[in-house]
RNA sequence: GGACGAUUAGCUCAGCUGGUUAGAGCGCAUCGCUUACAUCGAUGAGGCCGCAGGUUCGAAUCCUGCAUCGUCCACCA
């Protein structure tokens, strides 16, 4: 057996992957009849745009870890691997490439815009996959799936319209994230918060200045008055005491008091304008044409007198009730919120519960309208800059102070979100949610580290109903049509929308009219929601789906626990009455060695080709294995990865030592697997008993067997780091430096067998983390074997 | 703001339910090409185990507080 001095993966690897595809050994279907209990695990499908970063690198090397290291154990193994249309996504990139050539998408119109995403996905989508053979995973891929195979669309379409039929599915108005740029809304989950340096305005609004001839009830007033004084005099002992919110207190003292000297200067024209304002702080000054309130805390002292009366909205004199809610924080700002139902949340939830009318200033392009003039068809950000002057020269504009708040942005695009109400579909999750949670707490569903069971609880306890309609092109159009009759304006949705899986032939509501299909499209996770079932073939009942459902595993990341994994655990028993998965394995999180979250736009991401590239894949496999250690997050380090490099280094030549001792003795290998099946029975009493064992021998045996057992352990733990060690340990500094060197002094028949039997079972206890080269060792092995260590027996 | 976690050699990390001189890899220093491996071997230097209290015969390990860093979640104008 000639072995080069040093492994060479580059060598290797391809030569091996190719031999393993032709070998068929990871399709189920193809594994020996013993493999009979199956292990399934569906691997999270990368998005189709998606290119392979380490923490795909991480997660899929664990489920490569588990399904080689179960059907070694004799368990049917599948694993199915796919890829995810990832609308917003996708669809951002292929929009890209028509903007270098000055088009948009209106201008293919929807039919050829799909159509190009179809050609864009046939050209690129498979990049990840290719990049995922690279490491070594042996997925089976005979049974790949992507989320828009027609199979798996009818499946979807099928999940929509039993929500549908339950009547779960709804149409509302809601304040909903909108992205201005990819004209869709967007889910919370789909935005992310970047901190931006913004300013808060102190505006003034002017109290509404009531006459007494416009009073109807004196008696009221009187009392009033009577109180705003008391307050005034309050007020005077406070400003003693620096205050520096409240005003409009201030105004109802004999003279303006100022909060600083910028203030005092203008005291003159507020004298002249009546002198009585309410100051409300935003950090959106331009939405204020859509405010139908001033809104401040029940409990507020400063303000008490004030809830109920009126004030006038600047430049547009619309006049606004003062309400109460306690919602509102007496500390921040002034105490006073301007109150925008169409354009935030937390207003939009103050709105309804003050029954307050919603006034929508920003389109769905993010530019004003329903505004006066000079705003009107502007973007927002030019409009506040115009509406900050207007206030300005009109002395409106108490103050301005800097102030650094959380911005939301666009996952995808990274643009600004706009907050407006619009017309999306909902649906109910009080009942998903309910079932979502039982299963986990009554341990069906267990998750590894048990901690992320509260974070899962957590979000399950506060749900909102969910919002899945999109208003993008690329992904799976809802199952709706429209009754196009005319006058057909009725609120009732039974009345004016109805499903159908296919295009119907004619309208099921009036029976006359040609429907038409709703334009929006799902979200994208409503479509993987279904993942676990879907790609083994539901709503058919296939043979695939009774054979390998529900899945073992689902190992994930945790930042979609809740996005994804728990609407897989509700979608899987609404629609299977089955959990989907026994097991949630939450692997780290890769950071830098700065400990920051690795990100491509920072340029702080490692790219696991080039690790491959440099060091191979088993060194890159078993480097990133070696630092899986608890629930604990990687700082990761290249160092790791050198150092599997040498310990691939290490196992090839202590095999080509082993090589080199027993190929003289080639006539008796093929007993070995006798040896070995005894070992395992009796371990060390007889066979090697009798054969007067030295020490080391039975030192390295017994170590075996600790290592063995301890190695089954952590795999059964999820404790894949500290198996890499334990293997790590044993093979190099128990088997390589200590027997390897006694056994050169030995030198006799028993010693080669037990040099062979120690470094046949290592190469197995190591396959699932380092394949490739396991692999080909195996196949130099003077033994009679199987046809791949994929299938060898693993040890117990 | 909430939840969770981290803090041990220059770097990345082990150290289980508290018990003798705190470990590994990389890096560093010195020596060694001894017929598997210089991607190696041998030896060595290097740690008030974040800070301050407490429990205990005894704490890196348990408790409390503080500090720093981080991840995820969150509609604070």
């Amino acid at each position: 057996m000639n072995l080069s001095k040093s492994y060479n993966s580059k060598t290797v690897e391809d030569r091996i992957y190719r031999f393993w595809l032709k070998s068929g050994f990871f399709n189920p279907d193809n594994l020996p009849k013993k493999n009979k209990k199956s292990y399934t695990i569906v691997l999270p499908p990368p998005n189709v745009t998606g290119e392979l970063h380490m923490g795909h690198a991480l997660n899929a090397l664990i489920q490569d870890v588990l399904i080689r290291q179960k059907r070694m154990n004799g368990y049917l193994t599948l694993w199915l691997p796919g890829t995810d249309h990832a609308g917003i996504a996708t669809q951002v990139k292929v929009e890209k490439e028509l903007k270098k050539q000055g088009l948009t998408r209106y201008d293919l119109g929807r039919k050829d815009f799909i159509k190009m995403v179809w050609q864009w996905k046939k050209k690129y989508g498979n990049i990840i996959l290719k990049q995922l053979k690279k490491l070594g995973l042996s997925c089976d891929w005979s049974r790949i799936r992507f989320t828009m195979d027609k199979n798996y669309s009818r499946a979807v379409k099928q999940a929509f319209s039993h929500y549908y039929k339950k009547g779960w599915i709804y149409k509302g108005k809601r304040v909903v994230n909108w992205c201005p740029r990819c004209q869709t809304s967007l889910s919370d989950l789909e935005i992310e918060y970047k901190e931006e340096k913004g300013k808060l305005y102190y505006i003034k609004y002017p109290l509404k200045i009531i006459n007494k001839k416009q009073r109807t009830i004196d008696n009221e007033q009187g009392t009033r008055d009577k109180e705003q004084r008391t307050m005034g005099s309050e007020q005077g002992t406070r400003d003693k005491e620096q205050r520096t919110m409240g005003s409009e207190q201030g105004t109802r003292d004999k003279e303006q008091r100022t909060m600083g000297s910028e203030q005092g200067t203008r005291n003159k024209e507020q004298r002249t304008m009546g002198n009585k304002f309410i100051v409300v702080a935003t950090t959106r000054p331009e939405t204020m044409f859509g405010d139908t309130a001033v809104a401040v805390n029940p409990k507020d002292e400063k303000y008490k007198n004030l809830i109920g009366e009126k004030a006038v909205l600047p430049l547009t004199k619309r006049e606004i009730p003062i309400i109460s809610d306690i919602l509102i924080d007496k500390t921040f700002g002034t105490g006073a919120v301007k109150i925008t139902p169409s354009h935030d949340l937390k207003d939009c939830d103050i709105g309804s519960r003050h029954n307050l009318k919603s006034i929508q200033v920003i389109d769905e392009k993010g530019k004003m309208f329903n505004c006066p003039s000079p705003y009107q068809g502007i973007k927002t950000l030019e409009a506040r800059q115009k509406v900050i002057e207007s206030l300005e020269k009109i002395s409106l504009l108490e103050k301005i102070e800097d102030y650094n708040h959380e911005i939301p942005k666009c996952e995808r695009c990274g643009k600004t979100i706009e907050l407006i109400p619009s017309e999306q579909w909902f649906l109910k999750m009080k009942e998903l949610a309910q079932i979502a949670k039982i299963s986990v707490k009554k341990g069906k569903i267990k998750f590894h580290p048990k901690k992320f069971e509260k974070s899962y609880f957590d979000w399950l306890g506060g749900i909102k109903d969910w919002c899945i309609s999109r208003q993008i092109w690329w992904g799976h159009q809802l199952p709706i049509w429209e009754c196009q009759k005319e006058k057909q304006q009725s609120q009732n949705l039974k009345e004016k929308y109805f499903v159908s899986l296919e295009k119907p032939k004619k309208c099921s509501i009036c029976g006359k009219c040609r429907p038409k299909q709703v334009n929006d499209v799902l979200d994208t996770w409503f479509s993987s929601a279904l993942w676990p079932f879907a790609s083994l073939g539901w709503p058919r009942k296939t043979k695939d789906l009774k054979k390998f459902y529900p899945t073992n595993v689902l190992s994930t990341g945790r930042d979609i626990i809740n996005l994804w994994v728990a609407r897989m655990i509700f979608s899987g028993l609404e629609f299977t009455e089955k959990i989907p998965f026994k097991d949630v394995y939450v692997h780290a999180t890769v950071l830098n060695k700065e400990g920051k979250r690795m990100s491509k736009s920072l340029g702080t991401g490692v790219d696991p080709m080039d690790l491959i590239e440099k060091y191979g894949a088993d060194a890159t496999r078993f480097g990133i294995a070696y630092q899986i250690m608890g629930g604990q997050d990687i700082k990761f380090i290249e160092n790791n990865i050198i150092m599997g490099k040498k310990f691939c280094n290490k196992l090839w030549n202590a095999s080509r030592f082993v090589l080199q001792q027993t190929s003289s003795s080639k006539r008796k290998a093929p007993h070995l697997r006798r040896y070995e099946k005894r070992y395992k029975q009796e371990i060390l009493k007889t066979e090697f008993k009798t054969k007067n064992l030295t020490k080391a021998d039975k030192k390295i045996l017994t170590s075996l067997e600790i290592t063995t057992k301890s190695v089954n352990k952590d795999l059964e733990n999820f404790l894949f780091g500290k198996a890499a060690h334990t293997l790590y340990d044993f093979f190099w500094h128990n088997f390589c430096d200590v027997y390897i060197e006694e056994s050169k002094k030995q030198n006799k028949e028993t010693t080669e067998k037990i040099l062979l039997y120690v470094l046949l079972t290592s190469l197995k206890l190591l396959h699932p983390f380092i394949p490739f080269i396991t692999e080909e060792i195996y196949q130099k092995l003077p033994l009679k074997k199987e046809k791949s260590i994929i299938i060898e027996n693993w040890p117990i």
